[in-house]
RNA sequence: UGGUUUAUAGUUCAAUGGAUCAGAACACUUCACUACGAAUGAAGAGAUACAAGUUCGAAUCUUGUUAAACCAACCA
């Protein structure tokens, strides 16, 4: 049990004996103590001196008093301040955790209520490489999956791939039209930047023929278009005429440039394409799954290189038509309704959400329909206590939506759906826009990270023995190492800023940091190995030893937190912290570790210094960050 | 116009309603490799958008103001 859970058991105990009171378990709040006072970890008291009726310095000493009492092997004294009790706890529980973890290898923490959990994250579409924006996604997923495997949970990896839709038909478009018959292979690209280059291609031509219309509009001329067209674009010239903002004046002329994008040839062309992928067209399918099958190959190369996994993958070319279904259950049960033009809808206006359209008037079905089917197949396929979706806080209404509507379906898997929303990764200037170019492309930035850290480590010259693929490895495991860190180490609700022009640090608050103090570590440990029977009589620590093992002994509940609030940077920030604190005092002449004063101290340091690494490796590999024996 | 979210050192990030000093990292100014690995350590300077309120106590909760982002699509 860790040492936060025994004090507050120690602490009930402690007010039964005194008070013969109870007092819950929840209002005992245990932090550790700020350095300025004396003591390791400290107890609240004001959130129950109402019901002791006693002043909170006199709770304390009575409670400091009695715990110490009890519980000798554990304290050696205390002192209060104001409503804080601090406790100091003795050396000789610090070195018994010590001796008994040191060697440990799995930090694995058994459940009782151990829960199904699917996770689903990545979804890509399929008609552009992956982008930084899909990198945070998938290591935030991949992480997540690992520290609830770690709390003991049964987790299952899922991606639903977008494979079809408009978007892939401008890429088929483009490249039957451009591409004279290229393949990645003649073309020496990988499969799905290949593709891309063709979706990049079709927009490049989509705008050149919108731009004459669009200026055509805003000249005030709406003649030659159909009449649902014509009558929203007389609303849409007249409000910009009397709009004198230029912000409103921007809105307005961004619907009038969707309508001209809309009534270009090409667009009509891909229009065109997606009607006939749906009527299963033999050759529009044949080209379909042609380009797919190299976004495919281009996928599984990036996930390979991050070490991304998937235990099922759903496309959505086979969960839009269950969808479907689904919706006309809903509608049987009387929870859904149709409107006069035959749209599926449904009410959530008691709710204080919109009415939400479910199907349209011709009965194809619109985003949130498949989603609502692909809920229904997950649960079939595994039954699972949660579902958690990786996707970013753009959709945090659609999921809430979603949720919704299957709680009032009655469904059982329902309350168990939990969006593990993430704030975007701008750049200084605002937001990627994949049309606009200002993407940063997931395979370059990986490659740039691993030239940085090949420049850095051939300056360095520290591994000049290494073989040309062990310097690969090397290069690759610090240059991601980086990148993971450097996405995972922020609050994933937050979004955050990436600027290109500044390339990720490899100092301070980094991956690298964290591999060089493990790296630093193992040379020691491949020197000397600790010997247990060496620091049997041990029964004092000094300051910076006693600090580092105070916070390895926390890893458990770092762990278990981060699995709660779903939140991998806290175990970013607290690896880091190990890292900083072993490395002041690896630094510090009082306590040098090789050449200790003796040899008692020196085994003493070597087990401190494994359980570091240790526990450095481990909670970097539930980041997805590999830790090097050296670098 | 409504809904959601955000606002902390020059920059990027921390801080279950808790302490007398809001922590780091980068950048900046110094110092330390004839020291177990300097991808390091040590020292210095620097911030809660604004205004009220709630209470023993507020960066954190409430309200308002200002600014930004997203959503409110028969796009996905």
């Amino acid at each position: 049990m860790n040492i936060v859970d025994q004090i507050k058991e120690h602490a009930q105990l402690a007010i039964k004996n005194v008070f013969e009171q109870e007092v819950g378990y929840d209002l005992l709040t245990v932090n550790l103590t700020k350095p300025e006072f004396e003591g390791d970890y400290t107890l609240v008291l004001f959130s129950f001196v109402k019901q002791l009726r006693k002043s909170p310095e006199q709770i304390g000493a009575l409670l400091g008093e009695n715990m110490v009492q009890q519980f000798p092997e554990m304290y050696t004294g205390f002192n209060v301040i104001k409503g804080f009790l601090n406790l100091v706890v003795t050396d000789a529980y610090w070195i018994n955790y010590l001796q008994n973890n040191y060697t440990k290898s799995t930090f694995t923490i058994p459940q009782a209520k151990a829960k199904k959990i699917v996770l689903e994250y990545a979804s890509p579409n399929t008609n552009k490489p992956l982008h930084l924006g899909h990198l945070r996604n998938i290591f935030l997923g991949w992480s997540m999956a690992q520290i609830l495997h770690h709390c003991g949970h049964d987790v299952v990896k899922t991606c639903i791939v977008n494979d079809r839709g408009i978007h892939i038909c401008k890429s088929m478009l483009a490249w039957k039209k451009l591409a004279n018959g290229a393949t990645p292979q003649s073309s020496n690209m990988k499969g799905d930047h290949f593709v891309g280059h063709y979706y990049v291609l079709f927009e490049n031509e989509l705008k050149a023929q919108a731009q004459p219309i669009i200026d055509k509009i805003i000249a005030g001329d709406i003649s030659g278009f159909n009449d649902a067209t014509t009558t929203q674009l007389e609303k849409l010239t007249a409000a910009l005429a009397k709009a004198t903002e230029q912000e409103k004046q921007d809105k307005i002329k961004d619907d009038i440039k969707e309508i001209g994008r809309n009534q270009t040839p090409i667009m009509q062309e891909a229009r065109e394409m997606l009607q006939q992928w749906e009527a299963g067209n033999e050759e529009v399918l044949t080209l379909w799954k042609k380009m797919n099958g190299w976004v495919y190959e281009g996928f599984d190369a990036t996930y390979n290189r991050i070490g991304a996994d998937f235990a099922k993958t759903y496309y959505e070319s086979e969960t839009y038509l269950p969808g479907k279904k689904f919706v006309e259950a809903g509608l049987e049960q009387g929870i859904f309704y149709k409107k006069e033009d035959n749209s599926t809808w449904v009410d959530l206006t008691p709710d204080g959400l919109d009415e939400k359209l479910l199907l349209r008037g011709n009965g194809t079905s619109v985003y949130i329909t498949q989603d609502l089917g692909l809920a229904q197949e997950k649960y079939d396929d595994f039954k699972y206590d949660e579902s958690s979706y990786v996707i970013a806080d753009e959709q945090n209404y659609h999921m809430k939506v979603l949720k919704l509507i299957l709680q009032k379906l009655g469904k059982p898997y329902a309350d168990g759906i939990f969006h593990l929303s993430y704030g975007m990764v701008e750049l200084p200037t605002g937001r990627m826009k994949s049309r606009e170019g200002t993407v940063v492309d997931a395979d370059d930035i990986m490659d740039e990270m691993a030239q940085v850290a090949k420049a850095k480590t051939e300056e360095l010259g520290k591994v000049k023995d290494f073989s040309q693929a062990e310097l690969e490895e090397l290069y690759e495991t610090i240059g991601l190492g980086a990148l993971k860190f450097f996405l995972l180490r922020v609050d994933p609700k937050k979004k955050m800023i990436f600027n290109p022009e500044e390339s990720i640090e490899f100092q301070g608050f980094t991956g690298p940091f964290i591999q060089y103090t493990h790296a630093r570590i193992k040379s020691m440990l491949r020197e000397v190995y600790p010997n247990a029977e060496l620091t049997k009589e041990v029964t004092a620590l000094q300051p910076k030893e006693r600090a580092l093992v105070v916070l390895l002994e926390q890893y458990d509940v770092i762990a278990l937190q981060a699995g709660l609030e779903h939140n991998p940077s806290l175990i970013a920030l607290y690896a880091f912290e190990v890292a900083k604190v072993f490395n002041s005092m690896y630094a510090d002449s009082e306590y040098k570790i090789l050449k200790a004063e003796n040899e008692i101290k020196k085994h003493l340091r070597l087990q401190i210094s494994q359980l570091t690494a240790s526990v450095i490796a481990n909670a970097m590999q539930l980041l997805g960050v590999k830790v090097p024996e050296r670098m």
